[in-house]
RNA sequence: GGCCCCGUCGUCUAGUGGACUAGGACGCAGCCCUCUCAAGGCUGAGACCGCGGGUUCGAAUCCCGCCGGGGCUACCA
């Protein structure tokens, strides 16, 4: 579908601070930069915190942080201002108090006293009639005399409402189904039905691209923007759900995947998430499957959006990660592992980076390749037949230069010229050396170690 | 319950009436390479296109019904 024009690209993200940051915001960052980039339009970054019980300051630290790691950067928001600001919502309540007053003088909202239980009371009711739960409306009627506590509620006008969805293409929904709903909470602050349109308006958002759990909160919204005579986004684009392993949204309590500071801890390149991000729910139309970011730009468009909710799946993203690694320049390699290899210099990571590449997953995966270095594993018990060829290779490297190649001729010799399968002589070196059966190849395996501390455990083992 | 979205190999997907004996990727299996583990190469298994009706000479593709999944329906966002 053509993506309607539009003078002033403005998109934004509207993430709220209610705990670590999550997949599925980085995914809509993404579509929403994509399309900010090849538009040359604004991507704003606006934080959604009016929810006074969970909303935490932490919180929203840890969006910027996760979302700067992916290099999904912003051009306004919170913390770097811009024309629209402020860009917190908790710092524009008066706006929404303002526009709530509005609506209440020109009686397209009104006062409602309804405590919660009575609400759950109607709510129950109606579902004993079993008949769709709407709002009686019974502050509009009759308001009460006696409370002083209220809420504010938008008369929903009713009607049809349209839309165009870059996606899906026209929607149409019908108000009439919809039941006034809450505007400003009784704490004084607005629901986000309502602020969210509200601020999309002011802060002059073209397009609104979100996650598909947001098309049927479109209605609302409009019906806001409509009350409030401001102009319309030119359109709106509701991206398929990430889902969980079960097939359900994948949500902050049960999937600890949506966690995006998992995957920095993992060593996961952001290239890749970023890759394998875009991958699930679009796709090129072509056999590529890796893309760098500045492809995507190029290449992504809303006509090839899925339309169903795509699984989160490891294997798919191991395998695209592990591809960026082997892809990776070495000194660059060599730069993202240091935080995961602490005791090691770079000049020892940069050794062990040709035999590492092929064997890392993610980054974290070096570790149990190279804690050999800087920890001395238990000495192996062996057979003595495999002590009586440790001692062959003893001898063998005694003088040859420590590097892979020249060891890995030595070792190869000695092997071979006993007879039996190399891996008989070079096992209980692995062992000796590593305390594990599973290491980089046995000549790296020695090299990446100081001479004299490989040639110890050696002589420990075989005496 | 009501409304909305969706339904092709285990997973991500190609496919928009005939080139489909349904293609690719991940994963899986086997073989090759090989000092372990990977990487790499080759081969293979795996989808009666959710089900049932139509329309059509012909349907994964169009229509209807059903079933299944997801989302929304909050003084959460």
């Amino acid at each position: 579908m053509e993506v309607p024009e539009a003078a002033n690209v403005r998109v934004r993200i509207a993430p709220s601070p209610t705990g670590f940051a999550h997949l599925g915001t980085a995914s809509t960052a993404l579509y929403n930069v994509l399309f900010a980039r090849q538009s040359r339009g604004t991507f704003a970054l606006r934080i959604d915190d009016t929810d006074q019980e969970r909303n935490r300051p932490e919180y929203e630290q840890l969006i910027y942080e996760s979302l700067g790691w992916l290099g999904l950067n912003w051009d306004e928001g919170p913390d770097r201002g811009g024309p629209y600001a402020p860009y917190r919502q908790s710092e524009r309540v008066d706006l929404y108090r303002q526009y709530a007053a509005k609506l209440l003088a020109d009686g397209k909202a009104y006062k409602c006293f309804c405590t919660a239980e009575e609400l759950e009371a109607e709510r129950r009711q109606a579902q004993f009639e079993k008949r769709p739960y709407k709002y009686s409306r019974r502050c509009l009627i009759d308001p009460p005399k006696d409370r002083t506590e209220f809420a504010v509620r938008f008369k929903v006008p009713g009607g049809e409402v349209k839309f165009k969805d870059m996606i899906r293409g026209e929607m149409v929904f019908d108000a009439d189904l919809i039941g006034d709903f809450i505007l400003m909470k009784s704490d004084g602050f607005p629901t986000y039905q309502f602020a969210s349109p509200v601020d999309d308006a002011a802060m002059k958002i073209s397009h609104v691209i979100r996650g598909e759990e947001h098309l049927s909160n479109t209605p609302y919204q409009l019906m806001i923007i409509d009350a409030l005579a401001y102009e319309r986004p030119v359109a709106y684009a509701h991206m398929p759900l990430i889902l969980a392993k079960d097939g359900a949204k994948l949500s902050k309590r049960k999937h600890p995947e949506s966690n995006l500071m998992l995957y920095r801890e993992q060593g996961y390149l952001p290239e890749a998430l970023i890759n394998y991000l875009a991958l699930l729910g679009w796709n090129p139309g072509t056999p590529q499957e890796i893309f760098t970011f500045d492809e995507l730009v190029k290449v992504f468009s809303f006509d090839r959006v899925q339309h169903a909710g795509a699984r989160f799946d490891w294997e798919k993203l191991n395998w695209i990660n592990g591809e960026w690694i082997r892809a990776m320049d070495d000194a660059e390699l060599v730069r993202r592992l240091r935080p995961f290899l602490p005791d090691l210099d770079d000049a020892t990571i940069m050794r062990a980076v040709p035999a590492l590449k092929t064997r890392m997953v993610k980054l974290a995966d070096a570790v149990p390749l190279l804690d050999y270095l800087w920890t001395d594993p238990e000495p192996p018990v062996l057979e003595p037949d495999a002590i009586d060829r440790i001692k062959a290779a003893f001898a063998a490297i005694q003088d040859v230069r420590w590097e892979p190649e020249p060891l890995h001729e030595a070792l190869t010799r000695v092997a071979d010229e006993s007879g039996v399968s190399r891996n008989k002589t070079f096992m209980p070196i692995r062992l000796s050396l590593t305390g594990k059966k599973i290491s980089l190849p046995i000549d790296y395996t020695l090299a990446l170690l100081p001479k004299d501390v490989a040639m110890q455990r050696l002589r420990r083992v075989a005496g």
